[in-house]
DNA sequence: GTCTATATTGAGATAGAC
DNA sequence: GTCTATCTCAATATAGAC
């Protein structure tokens, strides 16, 4: 709460608060916010228990912080992103390498995002999240929309069934990513818009079998 | 645990604990299996915390419960899909409409093994839902690498890449599927084999701009 | 099969010294 | 900014009566 309005137009955050805040994020997204405790987040920072109630008046404050801040940056690398306004293929694709790209900058914190959503959604205190998913998909939909428009997308599927396959395909590849394997973001950020932009079929589809 | 092998080849159990494992899925489901206590699902059953152990020694046997009844009928299902023995991609549409199709019948299941597989498989008790994941990973690959041998699916993605892909959007989709939404299983399934099988894109991609 | 009553543990959080 | 010491509460689980 040591605000400093000259240092950024971020809130400023003293840089043990923010250390913290990674260390508790990686933690939440290895073994779940609900099964990491106060204390283990005390002991990964070298510190004692108590002491972590110098920096945040709760565990929820460290979640909190580390979504924050996640949802804040990703928003505006996506409005950088649309406002450039080329034709919506090539938008798309620079919204999905932006999307895989957190893989690698914000890990634990899209893993956080993913797995504890539906739960904090649900408190007053995280409101926040569900307006940031909403504005998210808002931008999304109207660039899947533009496309559709302009005849560059196949209209047979609603532009936000679409963004939802998009989405959850997306952020689910947190689970599976290794910052350490041979694949980077955008060489999976491409083998994802091959396949979404292509398709998998090589011939016109066999008629269902229902 | 009282066994009655002539009823079912499945091992028989009480109808009342039948009941309660599903009463307590639909909760692990909502609220996540951390943040739900025993108390919460002996109200929804409309019994006290402490008569659950009659049925069950802990609370880890009713999420155990729950999804390995979950994997076993799905797994039975795959399998039945592929004894068949069509082509490639007639077996993925159908693998497709099984895998949307636990949405309706197993939702609970679905969520809890979705939101709790990455902290639970890491305690011996739950190995066997790592063996599950990698048979169904290793049946739904062999369909992939079949169809790309036969010229069906294109080759410039990998087998496994695609089938993360495929998996991730199918599953997640029980975060927003709702059984009493317009769609149905069916047609959800449908929409996605529209973009996975055809693509998005009507004209060829325009070039990569990274 | 369920209830009453309770044991036991582990969690988040606090107060004040250093 | 961290430590020591501790409070408080809620959670899982148990024992034995009905």
């Amino acid at each position: 709460m040591t605000a400093d309005p000259l240092t950024t137009d971020v809130e400023f955050v003293s840089a043990r608060r923010a250390e913290i805040v990674a260390i508790a994020g990686e933690l939440f997204a290895e073994r779940g916010y609900a099964n990491t405790t106060v204390r283990e987040i005390a002991d990964a920072a070298g510190i004692l228990s108590g002491s972590l109630y110098h920096h945040f008046d709760s565990k929820e404050s460290m979640i909190e912080a580390l979504l924050r801040d996640f949802l804040d940056r990703i928003g505006r690398e996506y409005a950088t992103v649309t406002s450039v306004g080329t034709d919506p293929a090539t938008t798309l694709r620079a919204l999905v390498h932006v999307a895989f790209g957190a893989l690698a900058t914000d890990r634990a914190a899209v893993a956080v995002m993913l797995n504890e959503y539906n739960v904090l959604v649900q408190y007053p205190r995280f409101r926040f999240l569900r307006d940031a998913v909403e504005a998210t998909e808002r931008l999304w939909v109207e660039v899947l929309d533009a496309g559709m428009r302009a005849g560059d997308f196949r209209t047979s599927v609603p532009a936000d069934a679409v963004y939802r396959f998009l989405r959850d395909a997306i952020w689910v590849s947190v689970r599976w990513y290794r910052p350490d394997g041979p694949q980077r973001p955008d060489d999976i950020a491409d083998d994802y818009l091959t396949v979404l932009l292509g398709g998998l079929a090589t011939r016109r589809p066999t008629r269902r079998t229902r």
